[in-house]
DNA sequence: ATATATTTGCAATATTTTTGCATTTACTCT
DNA sequence: AGAGTAAATGCAAAAATATTGCAAATATAT
């Protein structure tokens, strides 16, 4: 049974007229009756109707899960600048920590939004694949890269960014290079670490010289240190994975009378603020959530118009690179 | 007129029994028909309707405006970790940067949800009247300290983190103190620095011997420290007002040579993750976002059932301190 | 105390949604 | 290809829900 104003009547012990023209009435009255009424369709869940015509909105959910750093604040604020101008409002949602409940939770939310893009790292094929059964056609995106992904997807050139970092080691006259992986359980992660990989391959005289499994964490990246401070290698461009994992290793390294960019240069990905904050300041490769909103909101807004099947499409957003001290020595 | 099944069998040319029987269906059947009634129902806003019973939640409206920086970040994931367990569910809504529309943007969300959070700096004692105007009688807090609140206020003890810091110099045997004003505008600025003030007052051995007007920016921080530069003072214990003009004051000061603990120490306030990646690593008030959440929803839930006159009353959240190396040095 | 405006409930009316039933369409199995 | 079966659809009736005219009750102003 759906919430009725008999509900808010019984709910409120006022006649159904009243409560009837207390919800209609244009402008609010702020009497004690229409303040019980209101309160009472809050609580109880009266649909407040949408008007027709009147500038209605589509609304996209964008689903994340985990929720600590910088990174997060960067995304959400990239898509919410986005919807500013378009028909559609960005409704930010959150899901539940355990995974069990994560293909219902998003089922659920197809119900209520227009769209979905999904940010979510630890999703498999298979539940891409379980909600892609459960919301039939409809328009969903992720906004992480997969190496076969089951649902059309907007993301960052994670490979062109490993890449560029490599080639800017390159220019810098570097041969050995160094790399700090992430987990390997995620795309982006993979597609960061061919690109820097493939760029060196590319190359005869260059060479990976050192590589070490880290998780993304700074704590992560001082292990790392560690790893590395036993091989005796110098000479060295290391690639941190993300910017976490080179302010971790940086930090352990300067302790440990390390100089930067002198005895090895370092480069992140992610761009952070604290990237100008550390001394040196850190070389990252950058991305623009402004850019990814606008393709996401684009590509959902489309969806939801031609209503066409989803074909694992993929839109690549470009990266770019902030060369800064711990890759080029100030002048 | 609001949205009915007529709209969306005219939409779809499907009739109205049709429609009514795709929307009502328990499962999903992902034919191409009700898919075609989905995305019209979702076009054009056909409400979606909560069930009595059944496992309704309330919907709380957290609202903010800037969104950049890892504090943004933990204000959400502190909500949502609260919510968890609840009988709420937490909304994230963003508005729209001009503050033109700020009050009209809120009254409008009041008619949605079921109660409103405010984390909105820029508002003035005056929006906050036209606010309470526009809703009445209705479940919304605000999430900062104001001098004069005009509404039910659930917010850190700002003063007492200030005051908090300069205990702990005083602890460090420091007499002298220096201090980074945050914007004057700001209340939680305002309190912050009164509390470390009041501190200083306190004691006739204690004296602040500087202080700069800042605005809670790195770079600020930076200008803060060429302007203590050249007061030439020493053997002092620094406030940033918070981490970010630490880091910004900091850096400055290393790089012209400056030692830290030994010729200043300096603490900050929000226990940024960046305080245990910097060199010396930061003291810092800190702040359970945790509890700012669950009081805050129980707060909402509380004015929700009882559906009492709000009476700007304001609630504390303890802040506690996390010493470091900027202020004690390593053993 | 009286006049006037506002709010409310009842009942009638209008609108919207659901359902029984016949028909059409899609699909399966010879 | 064609019969048989299951599912989907539209029509129209029925049920449920929402709105409104009107008179009584209540509040407010004079």
């Amino acid at each position: 049974m759906r919430v009725t104003l008999k509900h808010i009547s019984d709910d409120t012990g006022l006649s159904v007229a009243t409560v009837s023209r207390a919800l209609r009435r244009r402008e609010r009255r702020h009497t004690p009756n229409e303040e019980k009424i209101y309160a009472s369709a809050r609580i109880l869940g009266y649909p407040f109707f949408a008007n027709t015509g009147e500038n209605w909105q589509l609304s996209i959910a964008l689903v994340m899960k985990l929720f600590e750093g910088e990174f997060y604040s960067s995304l959400l604020n990239g898509f919410y600048e986005a919807s500013e101008g378009t028909d559609s409002k960005i409704v930010f949602s959150h899901v539940a920590k355990q995974d069990d409940d994560l293909v219902d939770d998003i089922i659920n939310l197809s119900k209520k939004h227009s769209g979905v893009c999904l940010f979510l790292p630890s999703m498999t094929n298979n539940d891409y694949l379980k909600i892609k059964e459960g919301v039939g056609q409809y328009p969903i995106i992720s906004l992480l890269p997969a190496k076969n992904p089951k649902i059309d997807t907007v993301c960052f050139d994670s490979y062109r960014g490993g890449y560029m970092l490599a080639k800017h080691f390159q220019e810098q006259g570097y041969k050995k290079f160094g790399f700090i992986a992430g987990p390997s359980e995620r795309a982006d992660a993979i597609f960061r670490k061919n690109g820097f990989l493939n760029h060196i391959h590319e190359f005869d005289d260059l060479e990976l010289a050192w590589s070490f499994e880290g998780d993304f964490t700074s704590s992560s990246g001082k292990t790392a240190f560690e790893d590395f401070k036993d091989t005796g290698l110098n000479d060295i461009a290391i690639f941190g994975g993300n910017d976490y994992s080179c302010f971790g290793f940086m930090k352990a390294a300067i302790k440990s009378g390390y100089k930067v960019p002198d005895d090895f240069i370092i480069g992140g990905y992610d761009n952070l603020s604290f990237c100008e904050t550390f001394s040196p300041e850190l070389t990252s490769i950058t991305t623009d959530f402004h850019e990814l909103g606008k393709k996401s909101i684009r590509t959902i807004e489309n969806m939801v118009e031609e209503n066409m099947e989803s074909v694992g499409q993929i839109s690549m957003i470009p990266v770019g690179i902030k060369v800064r001290n711990s890759t080029v020595p100030k002048n």
